[in-house]
DNA sequence: GTGGTCTAGACCACG
DNA sequence: GTGGTCTAGACCACC
């Protein structure tokens, strides 16, 4: 079974956010799709050299957004129903903040929206 | 004066943070322009009832990003030069993971590029 | 484990800058090098009986320099990658301070040029 | 009479160090010698664009450290002569830094001994 | 008046 | 165990 997963160790943000990140990146991009099975807690700290715990963490984050369920001895699989989705306030937030970050790096209104289009379609292809 | 600044307080995030961000996005949508002076940590403090500490931490951490200049005695000011960006790299990984956010909670293509146009057009009108 | 640092309770300036400046001189002598982890802060902290939070601030500065990298929860490493220079100017300017202190003091050219290779050859051998 | 001193409003010290330090500098290099009347306070506060108050606290650190003399209604003059030097020790403590600092910017040994010549020798010419 | 430093101690986040 | 955040309040440095 190929690595599903890769993280950036140069990437400041805790371990357990950036495998977060990562799955909830390949779901949202329909590369996991509802009932598929997710790689186990120990295959994934294996892959990437971490602690279980860190791995067990972002797990239990997805779960708590609805997005995979897990059950005791079995593999943890993508959930069937689109969870709620976060408040739009969050959403807003987290994407303002994103944008002001390029604004302040110098990048043009028209360049954004380039860049925002292309990554909605990496998205969807499983790029990275 | 106006009260300049407001957070939310169901917002996880370190107050310093808040703030922080709060007036990158003000100096990126130039409501807050290089020269401009800035509020006093105190002010700001009582405007939003913490610690004066809290306030310094996030004029600290805007200093270090170069986007304002602090002297001892005067007041805070807006930076002339725009400082060195963040590696794109970065500002990407951001980006992506809010666009994520976007789909996961099932926002179509299209409605997020108004949605971005929509926040562009927002911050150089200093909207919240 | 030895103590790794000592500050002098006489110089003036603060002690989040003492032991910043300790610990860059330890990593430009190479007596930490890239990898290499630093003690705890509680571990400085309780050696120099100073705060916590005194030695953290040192830890944030050597971070935002980027000689360190600090994750949570994980001791603090020397970092791999040598940061991006203060610019030339600055450097200059430290130099010729310190040079002008030393003329005023009485000290011929010749002396202050073996002092330089002195100070030099005990970098390099972590002498305080 | 031409302007004697010049500040770099990018130098993040204090102002009334950067006032200081230059003078110290041209008595250092003998641009000011023994017996020389300085600017009056209002004259290089209205070069500068400073406070008064700014100025005098430069004179005022200046004369404790016995390089001027500042009379009562009469011109500060350059003192005859040279001051009890700072200890040896907070001399090499600054020299040490200034070198850290290069040696962390990637100069090499022989490269910093040439600067350092340069800077002395600068320094008796009054350069800047 | 401005911002900076330090302390004490509590609590949280991370691995 | 590690480092991070926040508070309270005192005192200093600068303009």
């Amino acid at each position: 079974m190929p690595v599903l997963l890769e993280i950036d160790p140069d990437d400041p943000r805790p371990i357990y956010q950036k495998v977060a990140d990562e799955i909830r990146s390949l779901i949202a991009g329909a590369t996991l799709k509802p009932g598929d099975q997710l790689p186990s807690v120990r295959q994934i700290a294996g892959d990437l050299g971490v602690n279980l715990n860190t791995v067990a963490t972002a797990y239990r984050q997805l779960e708590g957004e609805g997005l995979i369920t897990v059950r005791h001895g079995a593999r943890a699989v993508v959930a069937a129903r689109r969870p709620a989705a976060a408040p739009a306030r969050d959403l807003r937030r987290g994407l303002r903040n994103s944008l002001t970050q390029l604004v302040l790096a110098g990048w043009q209104r028209s360049a954004i929206l380039t860049l925002v289009a292309d990554e909605l379609r990496e998205l969807h292809k499983g790029g990275r």
